[in-house]
DNA sequence: GGTGTGAATGTATGCGCTTACATCACGAGC
DNA sequence: GCTCGTGATGTAAGCGCATACATTCACACC
């Protein structure tokens, strides 16, 4: 009646469990004619092996996790825009592009090493039972910087291997976790050059996302880092603020003309979403992009090529995070005692439109059609 | 030295192990003072409680597991892109955006109810082990239509509740599976009526996904229901059969276009990311959307409203398929016997500047700023 | 002072599997 | 004919926890 264990399989094949075991374990060190008599009665019962027993007796679990931050909050815009019908869905969906394509990368390195992925979103809240709870389920655990704190995860790590991906190890002496970082702040340095040596635009202002954001602040040193290097006034914070969204976006450029005595000519955002928002408010305020205002982004999601005008960005490899971080938490599994390392992973430019680069857009027309 | 269990907890402590377990599980049985000195020496041992091992006792994971397809193969222009730099990696982002989507809904919905979520792609290969390697592991899977066969899914839903969707209850009486299911005929039905009754459209071209998803299928029978309806000529099969990708969209239209004696006056593709990629190509070919051609998708994912023109399309609810089978699945925990259910979830058209019910775009501006 | 009561904790078993070790059958080699 | 090796299978001991049940203790009550 209730599912079957292999002692059910092993009567009804007039084997032993450990028979049984090991059809599924080491089939080749079974007869086949027994490997098949067990698995037909396996498939009669309608055995599926518990992955519980299994772990617990041979110690693993072949699971890796994967946490990251479910960052509805930082937006706060998200009430205002429920005039627009289902705008605020998508801002919703916009913010998490980066987790989704991480967290596809992962699976996909994962289900080749054969491992199967354990998301779990942490809200900022009660942090430290979430990430335990998948710590206590998996045989390693990535964590995207900002969602759990560097002191929670040594606990953690002195129990199974931990990756921390998109964040710098900020204290070696209390940090020995493996790190996958991003060149988050050579990628904003030189788009910043681009535009001031290649384009001639002294007059920059950057959007950047909350404090707490790792990538975005690194971002920003990057565009200070140009400004030092060209010899002009070296900004000492984001001309604004916003939360990653789309939405945060566009709202960001009413702030931005406000606030500012003089029209900057370019604006270069911590990343794609908030640049892909702020381009049709530009337009309905009558700037041309980008003969009146430069607009840049940082990501190269996939929207990126397909506004008008096609968003000039950086491009940051993060299904390679997810591939990165596989490889770590594997690395160590095999060898807890191996010395921490760090990943730095390589961003390119990608010129689109948006920055002058190209008169229209970037479609490229179909060969021969 | 390796990783500390209840036994260490309790000596460090001073108490047995089941008072351990029981500070974990019901805290309010312990005396706080007793709980404290367990909660102090774990922490000082990093101790982690095992999942396996509490799944094992407790005959539950708190864990539910999602199949969804990796379909990557479906997409035959994958290799002639490459030339278009990144292209072919957000081509790859783009058909994945629908499982994003179901993936973050119950992610959400699970945690909510104090569950993890296992991820597991399949591809086309290997079904049968990797959806029993998942369902070994959890309280209960939902799988997406298309992934795995019904009959392997039935031999699994002895051992742990299972959840289809967006796949149709084919045969009640071979399927006892519990279905979530989007009205894709009813939005794909209003859709095309839209374009012939509003729109005075009558030469219409659907091009769909491939013949093995049943999210494209049903939308063609909704368009060609509203030809029934309408007295025009019914087509028995979908104009093109593309890959649902960005670029198999693009493609399409050189195929439609070079095919097709009179060009059609309005293009319905089976979902979003092929009606985006199309934009690009009927403009460089000289045809204006919608004057000259209009263009309908389904889904509405975040996209289509940032193209221009904004795409007309129907939105359907994705990440509440993921939320209703996070549902669905707790419910049939509670009750493993209760009779198979089946919820469809509603659809809304949404009409943009794409089919020509607006005339440039859909961006609203920002109210008093 | 004996007894009942309930809260706090301990004891002991088993969840379903893996795996080291034991056993057994069967030939090969002497 | 006996030993020994080898392949196939069985035996049994946990893996780390939850939990039923037993025990202990303090206290109230008669």
């Amino acid at each position: 009646m209730s599912t079957p264990t292999v002692y059910d399989v092993a009567n009804h094949a007039g084997v032993s469990i450990a028979t049984v075991s090991r059809v599924y374990r080491n089939p080749d060190t079974v007869r086949a004619e027994t490997r098949d008599r067990v698995l037909a009665a396996a498939r009669t019962l309608g055995y599926v092996p518990s992955g519980n027993a299994r772990g617990l007796a041979s110690r693993a679990t072949g699971v890796l996790g994967l946490c990251f931050p479910d960052n509805l909050q930082y937006d706060e815009h998200r009430e205002e825009t429920q005039e627009l019908g289902h705008e605020a869905h998508h801002d919703e969906a916009d913010l998490m592009i980066y987790s989704d394509e991480v967290i596809r990368g992962m699976e996909r390195a994962a289900r080749e090493r054969g491992y199967g992925l354990l998301i779990a979103a942490t809200v900022a809240g009660d942090p430290a039972s979430t990430v335990a709870d998948v710590a206590g389920r998996v045989d390693g655990v990535a964590v995207l910087a900002g969602t759990v704190s560097t002191a929670e995860l040594e606990v953690i790590s002195r129990r199974l291997p931990v990756v921390m991906l998109a964040g710098p190890r900020e204290n070696p002496a209390l940090d020995h976790l493996d790190h996958v970082e991003v060149a988050n702040f050579d990628g904003q340095l030189a788009m910043t050059r681009h535009l001031i040596v290649d384009h001639g635009l002294t007059k920059l202002a950057f959007v950047g996302g909350p404090p707490n954001s790792p990538d975005g602040e690194a971002r920003f040193r990057g565009f200070q880092a140009a400004h030092l290097e060209a010899g002009l006034d070296i900004p000492a914070e984001p001309r604004i603020r916003a939360g990653l969204t789309t939405s945060s976006g566009r709202h960001a450029i009413g702030e931005l003309l406000a606030t500012l005595p003089e029209r900057p000519q370019a604006v270069m955002f911590a990343n794609d979403q908030m640049a892909v928002g702020a381009l049709p408010e530009l337009e309905h305020r009558g700037l041309r992009v980008p003969a009146d205002i430069a607009v840049t982004g940082f990501d190269d999601i996939s929207v990126s090529r397909l506004v008008r005008p096609a968003l000039t960005t950086v491009r940051q490899p993060m299904q390679e995070l997810g591939r990165h971080a596989v490889d770590l938490l594997l690395a160590r599994v095999a060898d807890r005692d191996r010395a921490p390392v760090s990943r730095l992973l390589q961003v390119s430019m990608v010129r689109r439109a948006s920055c002058g680069c190209r008169v229209s857009h970037d479609h490229q027309p179909l060969n021969g059609s």
